[in-house]
DNA sequence: ACGATTTCAGTTATCGTTACCATTCAAGCA
DNA sequence: TGCTTGAATGGTAACGATAACTGAAATCGT
């Protein structure tokens, strides 16, 4: 491998010369500056990142610590976070939390001694922030920036860069009440997560906006995390009652697929007899009959927002400990 | 941070034994041993990994090539190859390909200069490999291994790990002929890769085994991709054509959907009318309806060779230049 | 025209680890 | 006993890069 002596060399400079040819030009005469280069070019120079990485006391690889990466929400994410990390010159460390959340510490105490470049937290787990603030906060001290995605955990102190859920229920909950059907119901898990709480809360919004009483039998609160058995089951459980509605709002696609075959299944149309809209805009959405109206997530931007923080980081820059992305709501056939 | 200097000086010995007592701990003797562990402990050491690395010659992370991590059969395999990878303490270097071929050829590149312990290529992406050759051959003798996975590429030297797609769609095929139920189609690309071409083996081994002419017809190439789009095209014009046909063998899920939805658009009934297998095991074809039967891959089957493959690495023994993992036939509605 | 300041490049030390060679000491053997 | 052999450990020099310091030349102001 070519080294920094090399190139050094064969320009007929020193090897600190090189160094900073590559790291700061601007010192660097024009002359030297630019035999430099040749030099470079001439021989493939390409540093050595771990001896810049021990010099420097940090690499250039961020850890995205991801909660299940074959979830359509994460593998989006990620792709999006790898391109932004990429456009900046910083490489991307995948580890799979699989939900588990003692993975999450044990990876968060090792991270300090892997140097990294920063640590992007992208799970909807619930995260034992109270047991986890000191080594993050030993993390951050040590000058490894921890961020979250798509989960606000701004309130401990740590950056936080997610979706406005409110906003976005509260948008397709108006959609389904402008289009006069009758009862909008939500299906969604509600209390045991904050983005829960968010995108209910956008349901409460749209009704108070539209002067309707919450009808506590159109709240059902899937305990089954979001996925598709639970969306089944809510619905199936509230046609058999012979619950009135006929729109729902469902706080993920998984639920809203769920109903929707629920529904199916009893020989109702969608969306003549009922609507349905879903959450987190997954693209097999388009593909299943009807194609499921979604409120889509934005992973390019969120992948942006994080290219803006790395940025910021790298030139020194304080970073905004929230910043909001705008979904978008995706009208197919189901609504 | 703490250093093998500190462990050094609390045990009582010199950096070098510390080293040996954590690379080969046979070399030292016990006592010494358990007073360098016990400091280790103590003190919560954890190495360096770029002043190992540097020392070395090479990292702990091999990177992973995917074609695009968004698609689920890559997803699924991503998580299965970083849990292989961190169960023998190698780190995932995560690049999304996005199928463009030039990134593969500017990852290959920038890959010695990184150190890397190895790397996988997954992509089913045609790899202009004449060219690649001297590039993979360069990192091989560098000291790189190089390997892909779900691409047969052993043919160019490079050690592969792919499922068995022949014996696969062979095994659907004999299902759906033994179901009686009349001509069988094939839909897929056929031509345009190795994997397509394995396939339609499949398909073709299969009726010579029933003792059936292939009817050209019968054999829809599509011509974009593996997608949806193609699926919808190819039956709708074949049904448009009035073919005879009673179950399709998709060469993908996507394609499979796509198809079952233009049957489902012209009011034939799927499995009744129209029996369909897909080929991917694509998780949201559990929850279409009617759910997709479907020739599902083992990503977790691959993760272990691909960890066997390193750990053999590591271990300095030769490694196979093909291994293959069998598919398996999961039977749902559609068929 | 002379000292003060700036610009530019080289020298040296260092990041944390491990490989190589040297050293010590005990055991084995004639 | 004296010599060889081996096991166990230590000293030191790298790995490849950069930061702090140093020195020389060039630029500046008056």
């Amino acid at each position: 491998m070519v080294t920094v002596v090399d190139v050094a060399q064969r320009a007929g400079v020193s090897p600190t010369t090189v160094s900073r040819v590559l790291l700061s030009p601007d010192i660097v005469s024009p002359g030297t500056r630019s035999r430099v280069l040749e030099a470079v070019e001439a021989l493939g120079y390409q540093p050595n990142p771990m001896a810049q990485g021990l010099r420097m006391g940090r690499g250039r690889s961020v850890a995205l610590l991801v909660g299940d990466i074959e979830q359509s929400v994460y593998s989006a994410l990620t792709k999006h976070i790898q391109a932004a990390l990429e456009a900046i010159g910083l490489e991307l460390l995948l580890f799979n939390l699989g939900h588990r959340q003692d993975r999450l510490r044990g990876l968060l105490e090792r991270a300090a001694a892997l140097r990294l470049r920063g640590i992007c937290i992208a799970s909807s787990d619930v995260i034992p922030i109270r047991e986890l603030k000191p080594t993050i906060q030993g993390l951050v001290a040590g000058g490894i920036p921890v961020i979250s995605i798509g989960q606000r955990l701004e309130r401990a102190g740590i950056p936080s860069v997610a979706h406005d859920d409110t906003a976005g229920v509260s948008r397709a909950v108006d959609y389904l009440l402008e289009s006069k059907r009758g009862p909008v119901a939500y299906l969604g898990r509600i209390k045991t997560s904050a983005a829960g709480r968010a995108r209910f809360q956008g349901y409460r919004q749209a009704l108070q906006r539209a002067g309707i009483a919450v009808d506590e039998s159109l709240v059902w609160e899937s305990q089954n995390r979001y996925r598709y058995e639970a969306g089944y089951a809510e619905m199936s459980e509230a046609l058999e009652r012979g619950v009135r509605v006929r729109s729902v709002m469902a706080a993920s696609d998984e639920l809203a697929l769920g109903a929707m075959a629920a529904a199916l299944d009893r020989d109702l149309r969608v969306p003549d007899d009922i609507a349905i809209i879903g959450f987190g805009g997954v693209s097999w959405g388009a593909h299943v009959r009807p194609a499921l109206s979604t409120i889509a997530g934005n992973p390019e931007a969120l992948g942006e927002h994080v290219r803006g923080l790395f940025q910021a980081i790298e030139d020194g820059r304080d970073i905004p400990l929230r910043s909001s992305v705008e979904l978008k709501l995706v009208l197919r056939q189901s609504s």
